[in-house]
DNA sequence: GCGTGTATGTAGCGATTGCTACACAGCGCG
DNA sequence: CGCGCTGTGTAGCAATCGCTACATACACGC
């Protein structure tokens, strides 16, 4: 029983660097089970079927997505909202978050059309990411919760306009709401 | 028999209402050609091939979306700018629109992954939104086409949020921003 | 050794995928 | 009339899908 808790831990960084690069569209057992270095018959053996196994790769990614977050916390807090948005949206053009980001709506998709797993999965990397970026605040900010939450809302809306080409159109509303420095 | 030709443009329609709700993930063709009343081999003959058979669905819904749009254009424009947004976050939970936004998700993970065609209809259909909230900014506003982006921004965040069920933090983060009334 | 349970390979199932080959019916044009 | 083009039905292809049946190799308690 331990033996095969393991082994489900020792498959899901491979399938989740495999969902990470292919994305979860396409992603069928054959060529998931190729990545990870074993069989399709092997995938089902463990996780049960398909379903389950999406589930626990969705919830080890959010685990993933967490760590690389804290991995990000920088030591020294930004002075101002300004200052912190500009980071936070620098460091989504990092490669690694980008493969996340890719990954992400694919994760908003099925969570909207309520396929199992996504909207839980999606929930907490998003709890996750709220909860770093009030500790990302500016030291002294007046209202870091709700700051928080406006600027989380905020970096989302910025970074689906970029997924479809409008990064410019956010980044003119950014500036026309005085959310990033002239 | 089979007194209406098919073509093109008669099958979009039905098409569009099958992706609107069955999603574009899981689109096969003899489902598609199902719900429009003809077979695989029938879609094939009209669109070549089934890349550009989304292709054109997608352009499809776009200018679907854009008459949406258009209809829900009111005479009278908002006072003020949280007006504004109140009333188009409303609109958001119009049944009809919910279809679009589920839709959008799909469009927008394509457009991320650079799948053929996504990214065109993603971007214009934003383009037209963007045009319209220009139209809607409230009147004697200073900066409408700054504003305007601004409100799609937040808007977007708002969605997505909503979408993975982070609906209350979008709206706690709005009010924190001063957008919405309190 | 002997049995028992876990982990794995091989082979295959029925369904579905996008797409094609072929036949044929109707139409307009000469 | 005959010829060719357009539209359509039927049947099927090879590939892939999630999943299963069967055999078996290996480790461990008796």
């Amino acid at each position: 029983m331990a033996k095969t808790q393991l082994s489900r831990e020792t498959l899901l960084p491979a399938l989740a660097a495999h969902v990470l690069e292919h994305g979860l569209g396409g992603a069928s057992l054959r060529p998931l089970a190729k990545a990870a270095g074993t069989s399709d018959r092997m995938l089902i053996y463990h996780f049960g079927n398909k379903e389950t196994l999406i589930t626990e790769l969705l919830g080890y990614i959010a685990a993933l997505y967490s760590g690389a977050l804290d991995a990000m916390l920088s030591a020294d807090r930004p002075a101002t909202r300004q200052e912190c948005l500009a980071r936070i949206l620098g460091a989504g053009s990092d490669p690694a978050m980008r493969a996340f980001l890719v990954l992400w709506w694919d994760i908003v998709a099925g969570a909207a059309r309520g396929m199992p797993g996504y909207r839980a999965a999606a929930e907490e990397m998003m709890a996750k990411q709220l909860a770093w970026l009030e500790r990302q605040m500016p030291e002294g900010d007046p209202d870091p919760q709700g700051g928080a939450r406006y600027l989380m809302t905020v970096i989302e809306g910025t970074l689906m306009l970029a997924a479809v080409g409008h990064g410019d159109t956010a980044h003119d509303g950014l500036l026309a709401g005085g959310l990033l420095p002239t």
